[in-house]
Order: C-alpha cells, then structure tokens, then sequence
RNA sequence: UGGGGUGUCGCCAAGCGGUAAGGCACCGGGUUUUGAUCCCGGCAUACGCAGGUUCGAAUCCUGCCACCCCAGCCA
C-alpha cells in the first residue's frame, strides 16, 4: 500500500513543489445510473487514496445531470459501496446541489454573446455538426439577439416548452477539428422528476457544462478522469476559461481498468439484472463491488489489487489470475481451515471396532496455533472427495486407489480393500481398512501413504449448499455486441455438499476448505440450519495428471 | 478520412541520454500430514518498425506502422 508511483501522484507531488497548489483536493463523481465495479474501484483508491497520501480533501460527488438514468436507489448502494472499501468522504455533494449557480453561469455565457438558445430538432443539430473531414453547418438561430436569447432560456426553464424544442448551446465553432466543440449542447429539455430536485427544473445541463464548473466551484486541484474525456477537456477548460468561475482544475486522464472475462458495463448489468440472468446486482459472478462483497472479497482485497494494477494511461486489460492472487494472498494467513466434501464418495472403515465415532482434534489453521483447535469426528462411515478416488491411477497419483493408501487429513491411514459399484460399474462405496497406530500427530505406523486427502464423517456431517463460482463470461476480451451469447454457462455450479459441523458452527465467515479453496458464509442466505457457502477462490492447483 | 491519445516480457508496470526495477503468470528444485503455503533458482542483448543525432538512445530527432477515443439534446 505505501509508496504508490504513478504519473498523476507526480503532479500532484510536483504541483505541491512548486507551488501552483496549496493543498490537494480530488472528487470521485460517480452518476448514480447504476451499481459501482472494480472499475470504479480504481478511480476511488485513486482519488481517495491520493488525498489520503498528500493530506488532503475528497469530495463524493454525484454526477446527476440526467433525472432519467438515476434514482437514489443507486446513491445509497454506491454510498454504501465506498463506506464498505474504507474510505472516508469528507463531504458529500450532487451535481444538482449547483443547479442554480449553473444557470447563472449559461446566462453569463448568454450574455456575453457566447450561447445561444438553437431551436432546431435533435436530428438537424446532429445533421449539420459535419464529420471527422468535413466541417459542421452553423444554425440559423445562432446569431439569435443576446436579450431573445435570455429571454428564451428563461422560457426553457419556467417549463414554456416541451421536450426537445429548445436547447442552450455554446457558441465557439462549428469548423473545430474537436467535434466536442461545434457548438456544443449546455442545456436541454427534460420534463421528469429528478430523485432530489423533483419537478423544480424541467432544463438539465450536460454534461461538459456541469462537470467543470462543480470542480471549479468545490476547490478539485485535480480533476481526474478516464481516457475516453480526452476530447472533452478542451471543451472543460473552454467553459472555465469563459464564465466568471476563479478557479480552475486541470483535468488529467488515466485509463479505465479492464479485466479478463468479464466487462464493467453498467448498461449490461442493468440488463442481466433486469431478465433474471443474474441474481441481481450483487450477484457474486458481477465485478460489482457488491458482488464481490457478496462473493467473499474484502475490502483489503480489492484495495491490494488497485495498488498492484497501477495507473497509467495505457490500455490495458488484467488478468483474473491478479485478483484471485490478492484473494488467495490475503486469506492465506486469515482464513481458519476445515474439511467439505464437495462430491461424497462413501467411505466405510470396515475394520472400526465399533458403531460409536471418535472424536480428534484438527488446528484451525497449521501455522496458527494460536486460533485453537475444532473437533472433528472419525468412525465407520466416512465420505472422501469422488476426484480422490480413481480404479486405474495415473502414475504420479497422489490419492486413493484399490489397494492403495492414503492419509486422511487429520485423521488417519486407510487401505482402499474393495470397490462397491451400481448396475452401471461407477463406484458407489469404498471399504477400506484403517491403521489404528496412524493417528494423527502420533502416528507409529511406519507407514508412508502418498497422498492426503480431506474427508468428512457421514454420521456427523451436516448438508451445506456450496456455490461454485466462475468466471461470467468464457472469452477473456467480451465483444461488446456479442455480450450475451459469450456468457459462461458454467459461471455457477451449485453444489450439495458434506461439511464439518464445526464449520457451521463457528463465528468466521471465510474459511478455507482444505485442498478446494477458499469460501464464504453467504451473507445473506446462509444460516446454522441452512449453510450456504460462495467459493471465493479454488486454490492454487498445480496438479497435471 | 480530421482531431485527440497509446505503443517496454504471456498480463500489469518502472524507466525521463549512461548501458532493461518490481508484481502476477509460467518453468525448475527444496520443505510439507492441504498436489496449498513457504523457501531457492530461472524467465526481455531487448524496449512497435525504419532511419538519424550522440562516445553512448527504451529515453532526443525524422518518417512509417498498429491499436484506442470522438460525429448523444448520455456520462
């Protein structure tokens, strides 16, 4: 976490140096149009983590310009989100907290010849802005007197119009290279209820107009954002350079985090959601923040795995296996351990001198000592993993076969003697012998078995539903048309499983189950009586047969 | 096609004229009652390509090439 380096933490630290800022104040301005990603994340950490370092200010502002798009459903989870990855806000605005400042600026620009209210429709804006090679057509209206001008806003805003008739644009050229700047739109119509102001407006301004003039306002020493603004910042800095605003930001530009099978498209999310798809928002398959919350991550996870991602303005698309490292990494040490059998092969100790079971004891976690022990049992009927059985072995075969032995974890050393099968051949029960002298931790056998593998007690094991996680989609780089046929159909796997009851029991949501992975209580269906654990990561699996 | 950007190992990413950091992944080996962890070792004569400047270039210059963004009254 210290010592982050990156281009834009540079001009901060220089900007500092020399002098052209006093302090440093950064804003993370999310629209509230849906639920946050890691993708955000990165933007978060960036902005936060950056005032944090430099003993400076974040501003949490929403971006809610578009009372279509927003609700404030979306605002509490993305408050919630940011609350949850740690970082305090130091204040909390919206874009509509400036709405009547905002229109006190058009009006300047009004006045001062430099916006003009178009009343062409949408489609003759668009026709006449031109292309890349050819220059836009200026509108009729745009030499419109200053005073019809001011007096036509004020209309537009005391809600004379309907949708679309009018518009506020800037007037700066209609032959810019930067399509940004044909005369860009500032205002428009919009008849529908925002989730704060309600009906008091029925004009919005865009985007371009509100997002620098609420940097500017808020004191934002560095205003920062994803590539694909790199067209706007000329308009940004058009906008301060011509309202009376005293302040103004640099706007500096890092990429946006991809990630190998999967997107960061709220659009797309909207819709799984909406169709049933996924579970919903924090449906642990989603790189929604609440989704890998949902899924086992924590906050410390996702942080690790932004200062390892770096900042740059390179496109760039990271592997899955970096966040599942940051998972693996940060449970490794945390995680109590216990045994889950996730597919029950019947075991039976055919040689256990009685029906009674026996109880052992297993450490939390080996090189943990001090988290204690659980108890777990032994006895005649027992269940290993069906993976950890095969007739006919490979050479290198570390587990159970006829014959063969093997140690069960914590436990002790069986024969595989005879294989039951159905009508169809499958094993469907394994009579083993054990070694009574092979106890765990005492073990005077002599005996060296090859393998170790986890198992559960039949008679004390408690039924869990397991949840196996994989990634949403089965191509690493998801084209955006093809979006739904590219989904992994495998993405989750539910599975029956045979838990140890200490599992349960136990106050720790993530726990390892030894030799599978690492997993986690749901945190919302899970419950002593009905256990349901999410897999948060396999482990590492370096086992070629 | 005009404008704005970016090109360093499979994936991220340092480097800012003095002779290629680091992480992930991968490959060996050791330890191991998790084929995990841990430990040790390996992994770019090479920086999109071609020229040039220089004693010296990933870093400077020129010219190419590739990829990304922009023609919403979205953000």
């Amino acid at each position: 976490m210290e010592d982050l380096r990156d281009f834009i933490r540079d001009r901060v630290r220089r900007d500092l140096a020399d002098g052209v800022v006093e302090g440093v104040v950064t804003r993370f301005p999310p629209e509230p149009n849906g639920y946050l990603t890691i993708g955000h994340a990165k933007s978060i950490c960036l902005n936060f983590g950056i005032a944090e370092e430099f003993g400076g200010n974040t501003y949490l502002r929403f971006d809610d310009t578009n009372p279509l798009k927003e609700s404030q459903e979306f605002v509490d989870a993305i408050r919630r989100n940011i609350d949850w990855l740690g970082f305090d806000w130091g204040t909390v605005t919206f874009a509509s907290d400036y709405f009547d400042d905002l229109y006190r600026f058009a009006e300047e620009l009004i006045d001062n010849g430099l916006a003009y209210v178009d009343s062409q429709s949408a489609q003759d804006v668009a026709a006449t802005r031109g292309s890349f090679t050819e220059p836009g057509r200026e509108s009729p209206y745009r030499n419109r007197p200053i005073d019809e001008n001011r007096e036509l806003f004020r209309r537009m805003r005391a809600g004379e119009f309907a949708d679309g008739e009018h518009v506020l644009r800037a007037r700066i050229d209609m032959g810019a290279a930067n399509l940004v700047m044909r005369d860009p739109v500032l205002y428009r119509i919009r008849h529908a209820t925002h989730h704060r102001t309600g009906d008091d407006w029925c004009i919005y301004p865009m985007y371009d107009f509100t997002h620098c003039l609420c940097d500017a306002l808020e004191g934002v020493t560095h205003s920062l954002c994803t590539l694909e603004f790199e067209n706007n910042r000329e308009l940004y800095d058009w906008v301060l350079d011509n309202t009376g605003v005293e302040f103004h930001p640099p706007q500096i530009e890092f990429s946006r985090l991809n990630l190998e099978y999967t997107v960061m498209s709220t659009r797309f999310f909207r819709m799984l959601v909406e169709r049933g798809g996924v579970a919903g928002w924090d449906d642990p398959r989603l790189p929604t923040l609440s989704g890998l919350r949902r899924r086992g991550y924590t906050p410390e996870m996702i942080r690790d795995f932004c200062s390892r991602i770096g900042v740059t303005k390179q496109e760039n698309r990271v592997e899955m296996e970096l966040l599942e490292f940051c998972a693996r990494n940060a449970l490794e040490d945390a995680a109590p351990r216990g045994m889950a059998v996730l597919d029950p092969l019947p075991v039976t100790i055919t040689n256990y001198p009685s029906d009674e079971d026996e109880v052992l004891e297993a450490p939390w976690h080996q090189k943990r000592p001090e988290l204690g022990t659980r108890r777990i049992t032994f006895g005649r009927s027992l269940a290993i993993e069906r993976d950890d059985f095969m007739e006919s072995p490979p050479r290198r075969y570390r587990r159970l076969s006829p014959g063969e032995m093997v140690r069960l974890r914590h436990g002790f050393i069986i024969r595989c003697d005879e294989v039951i099968r159905d009508v169809d051949g499958e094993a469907v029960e394994l009579r083993c012998a054990y070694f009574p002298e092979s106890k765990s931790g005492s073990d005077t056998s002599g005996l060296r078995p090859k393998g170790v593998v986890h198992w559960v007690s039949r008679s004390s094991g408690v039924s869990a539903d397991v949840r196996l996680y994989d990634r949403l989609f089965s191509v690493a780089a998801p084209s955006p048309d093809e979006m739904e046929s590219q989904l992994n159909p495998e993405s989750l796997v539910a599975r029956k499983a045979l838990v140890e009851p200490a599992l349960v029991e136990a106050e720790a949501s993530r726990f390892q189950f030894e030799r599978l992975g690492y997993f986690y209580k749901d945190p919302v269906e899970h419950s002593a009586a009905t256990p349901v654990f999410n897999r948060i990561v396999t482990l590492r699996d370096s086992y070629r047969p």
